[in-house]
DNA sequence: GATGAATGAGCGTTCATTCAT
DNA sequence: TATGAATGAACGCTCATTCAT
């Protein structure tokens, strides 16, 4: 692309490919906003393409439908998510630095990709049920069971207060979170390490 | 309606204007109850006639608009919400009492009317901008000072942590709340005031 | 109505059905003036009774329907209208005369039931066809034989110049005429009088 | 379209795009012929693609509604007539030529394009008011203008009677000949040019 | 007579999607 | 790949009309 073409030769297929790609993760991205901003029954294939700067029905040469863009817009974050988390449970690090781990790398993902962690949030409920989405629940199943494994072993250990349901506690810290990415703004005078830490120190210590 | 009615007498108009009242509450009922579990976009004007037993074009009889429905639940939600908490504030208790019973009357409201608490979380978003909505960003901002004053003396008055950030605070344990609207489901094992006993456990003294 | 009822005692019969003739007179005017304004088709029921301070559904307890009072306020129109016109060429005057009162009468009645005029002159084209409109083309044609005859006769005695085709000059003449309706307003400057004298000296010297 | 295509190749893409202008102009045609017979608002916009061949829908990839069809063909119509009455009103001619002039094109649009002007006639009074369709009166009014000049010079010169209301005069002869898009009928008996010459023969002198 | 709720058909319009070019 | 025209279903909503009260 920064390399200049000499004798106008026609593009090779590698720049083909590339700007194939682009198109593709540029039309994601706007999908996985307007998903994020006004939901995905409220945004249009007009919408995206209008944004993009092309035409509704070319959307099809690079997706076979609107909900095949949710669906990669939800993979491609729940995989990679589900990846992380894994990884830090694999660490083996105590249950308080283990949970610290996955909050901060839960908040890291909101900077990282603020309108997949919006969209998962909005529209995972209403997809409940629909075949070609069971996948979302799954994923979401094995993430709480890893946290719950952690938090498990936290009060076991007696590093976490015995009196807690760790079921209800988990939901509470979990949509604590994720419900950030509706008013958290990278740029702000907030961090989002200061957020993760603010957030640390509340669900450690508590108000008091 | 539980008075006989003796000698087979036609209803008065008492019962007439009792019908129409009805008819226009579960509409509003089932447009809630729509609204929550499939979006607002989401739902067809059709959906919530079908589900009523009557035809689309009937609706209109007692809204306007589907946009009229939403309308009418967000203010009755709002509305008395924003009356309880405001009463709570002036009834003048300690900070830390005043917060559990801001807590507490949250989560009363979440087995009382999770429909309207879920298309206000869910909406309330896309609703910025719209100026016939501005007063839910209204209630909102009132909501969101009341809840500040009593952290904010509770923190001055040493009762709660110094080190928090209040705003931030505030949201996380806002999300938590509402967003309990999403999973919890009264008459399970839990009942609503033992999760929001859970709630204060954490929110007051944090896991560890 | 004036007069004081003493006792409470209910209306008697006579006022009934003045009061009924009333409102069903009181709603031909009212749908004349809407369909002369906005059409017929661009009317809806609602706007009538709503101009009329009554509920849609009780126009129809006059009425048997919206096609009904357009039927109504035409033949009403048409009727003396035709008998008007029947009644000038019996007189038996020259035809010159008999022209100028074709033409003052015409006038005349655009200001006695300007909407009426204005609803036959807009709506009759589009009712050709319509089996239950069919004596609005038999009135006009008529009414058409009646000028025909006049202009014809003038045209044989010689009052009326010989190169002109009677049938075109009758239809600019009755177009010119019943046109006014869209732009008179009595009480303006211009009395109908002197329109219809304008009118004649346009009509019978030319304007050289 | 006339010149063959050797070779059986593709049509390129100016042939495209006259489909294109093809079908927008024949949609075109095509409404202006159903508001012209039976209004506007009686005209549905399955009307107009039924008789096109076509879904509802689609009309909407040419037009952005059923009033922007109306809008294209009123100012398609109107704004012609317009430069066509100044051009005449810049030769300068005398009043009676000029006045000739204006009269004998006016009958010419009435075969050039008898449905606009017929849509005209019918709907411009609803028009008054409307933002989107304030030209309309703006360009009657100049025209209006135009006339009333010429009229006025006519008078002044001498030529003209002197006690007629210029104005009022103008209003007549303006229906007269705009009505007639309701009877005359190219093709028959008379020609376009032979009722023109009619009307000023009843026009400059008169019946009598 | 009047009311108000309901009907069922149809309105103008939007939508995701298809496909020849 | 991109285009632009088309599709067909569905959308929110309005309409003339009905009818029990």
């Amino acid at each position: 692309m920064t390399v200049a073409r000499a004798g106008g030769r026609p593009p090779k297929k590698e720049a083909v490919r590339a700007d194939g790609i682009d198109r593709r993760a540029r039309l994601l991205a706007v999908a996985a906003e307007l998903f994020a901003t006004q939901g995905y029954a409220g945004t249009t294939v007009r919408d995206i393409a209008d944004k993009s700067g092309i035409l509704p029905g070319s959307i099809y040469h690079h997706f076979s439908s609107k909900e095949d863009m949710l669906d990669v817009i939800l993979r491609d974050f729940l995989s990679p998510l589900y990846e992380g988390f894994s990884e830090i449970e694999r660490q083996g690090d105590d249950p308080r630095e283990a949970l610290s781990k996955l909050i901060r790398v839960s908040f890291a993902w909101i900077v990282e990709a603020p309108h997949a962690v919006a969209v998962y949030q909005s529209e995972s409920d209403n997809l409940i049920g629909q075949e070609a989405f069971e996948y979302v629940a799954d994923y979401s199943l094995k993430i709480e069971q890893i946290w719950l494994r952690v938090l498990t072993a936290g009060q076991t250990s007696g590093v976490f207060r015995p009196d807690l349901d760790i079921k209800v506690s988990y939901l509470f810290i979990r949509d604590s979170i994720w419900s950030s990415v509706r008013w958290y703004r990278p740029g702000g005078q907030l961090t989002s390490e200061s957020v993760a830490e603010e957030f640390l120190a509340l669900a450690f210590h508590g108000l008091l």
